[in-house]
DNA sequence: CATGAATGAGAGTTCATTCAT
DNA sequence: GATGAATGAACTCTCATTCAT
């Protein structure tokens, strides 16, 4: 029980910091996402970041894990329930535009992610991963309904698409909702695989 | 007279500061468009930088709006080679896609851009004018081959995916070249018209 | 009995983390010694370190104690052994140069802190209370083999060897080993009693 | 003129700052020696600390070599006056001991030096280019007056009875004096070499 | 007794900006 | 006009020390 409550209080802190350090970037973008903002956010002095994270490169890493983990798990929650290759197709469109994340802050702070992982190679695995992950889900669905070669093509059509709209819509002024977005994929999916 | 010539001498430096922001910016991204390096860029003082400048951000939206001066010229000039609406889509569509801008470390600059001008309301304004001429030029050229509806729908497509091909190309491990890019949306163009 | 349990589990904890920091001590200097690392090495929280020593310069000081008890006790064992003044030199000698210890870390280490103690006066009146241990004992050797005068400037002619050979080992790019550095000053002191 | 002032406040600066840096090493310590602290006896901010040397690193560099430098000037100086090789030998090992800098505070803070260079590279060179230069210099007089070996092996020696003497003298509670220092030294080089 | 959570000072470094010259 | 000297704020990270539990 004390142990048990010793680590619970490491998990909370870790959490809390971790959430903290998430709102952090979506309000603040990556550069903006700075130790002291963090702790401040969290109610902690800075030090005590440093001490849950040997460094921010962890915590960051630590947050986009978890980002990415929520989504592949909303992709397979919603893959779980799909029936038909073509509904396979829509739940991973769909997970691609999580309803209460597709706002303008948090497409920046995506954005800006993207742009600063360059130079940063464990990133651009963790990343990789992820993309890698869906777009093979994608593939494997869409070539139950075409050929294989149009599937990979509209598959990465599907994929620019998913990035242009998040770019789209960190960029605008007049931004778009996130059923708009799936929706326009979905329009172009049908239309590809009408023509078939 | 004398005042003719310090216009003249200041036009020159600006234009020269604004041309080395322009390259500092596109190889070392926003955050590593420092005043220094723009001064040594520019054979200048980094002091001079600020006299000519009020401030960093006033650099960068001149720089801004310079290269969508360039774009939008850059486009005026295929437009006016292009006899037919189709070639004056592909004229606004290559616009888009310089050849030698077309790079990770440019997209990635642009994306940071993106990603930074969130904030600031002036540098908003300024992209939005860039994307509206664009816009309406493609709506215009499109709506000569389709109906009005159909040449919004695909304007609109276009630009997602111009946006999708950048920031893929900031992402990406294994990039794509410009004519890739081009050949990518001509395709989809082609096949929105073909359905007509 | 409460009390006596408490003195011993005292004792233990105390050995224990003296123990610890003196590895630490020698493995990553007087810098690198710190007490989250020789908590971590005494498998003890950090926290415990600063209850049964007030700072860190107390269980330094207790550290450097402890060694300096195994540097006297180590010379007295072979001393004891020592049929003759002569043989009695090179124990002391000997003594200097502990196989496993004359390495570059270690001889770092100790380097490191005998600038460092400069300004705390304890270590000071720590370190001259075995020096002039072993000095004593050198020169009662000595003097059975030469003249008192000759025994002394032997005496300290060895010592700035043995200061000397500590200090290159840890500067130099291709280190002696124990047993070169004990047998050049054995060589020197062979030189000087022949001369006599 | 105008230029000349310009460089002459930089070599001012820069030369201030040495020498700051300097006295701040000799005072504290390698590890006391903080930018901070250099910028405060130097009468500056700390920021320019960095503006004028790129890294603290760069600037211990600068006044280790500065130190080198004088050491090795000093030494050319006294061996130009040197009319034979045994007054090459004193030359040398006198350049060992500059008066001035024979003190407590000074031993200390290069023997803190010796020990935290270990892991820097740039350093070690540094320091192996300056001793191989007395070294050789050494061997060289000693070999016109003794056997090629044997001016080996005492070169070794003083080597390490300077060392030797450098380490003491930061320990020791009763310092040695430079000329007793280089006595010592004298003494041992004419026995050696009387032997012959 | 013992833990490890928490703090806060202080380290090096970068950089936009100001200002005397 | 132009320079670069100078400042000061901000950043990440480390660590001895304190303290509630």
């Amino acid at each position: 029980m004390t142990a048990g409550t010793r680590t619970s209080i490491e998990k909370v802190r870790r959490r809390d910091l971790v959430e903290a350090a998430y709102l952090t970037f979506l309000e603040h973008g990556l550069e903006g996402m700075t130790m002291a903002r963090i702790g401040e956010r969290a109610g902690m002095s800075h030090g005590i970041v440093n001490y849950y994270f040997k460094s921010k490169d962890e915590l960051l890493s630590t947050v986009v894990r978890r980002s990415n983990f929520l989504i592949i798990r909303e992709a397979a929650g919603k893959l779980s329930k799909a029936a038909t290759p073509r509904e396979r197709i829509s739940a991973i469109i769909e997970a691609n535009f999580p309803e209460k994340l597709f706002t303008r802050e948090v497409a920046r702070a995506w954005v800006s992610y993207y742009a600063a992982i360059g130079r940063k190679p464990e990133f651009n695995r963790l990343q990789a991963a992820t993309d890698s992950r869906l777009a093979s889900n994608l593939v494997h669905a869409l070539k139950q309904l075409t050929s294989d070669e149009k599937a990979r093509a509209v598959a990465v059509h599907v994929a620019i698409l998913v990035d242009g709209l998040w770019l789209r819509h960190a960029r605008s002024n007049d931004p778009i909702d996130s059923r708009s977005a799936v929706r326009l994929i979905e329009a172009f999916v049908d239309g590809e695989l009408a023509e078939t």
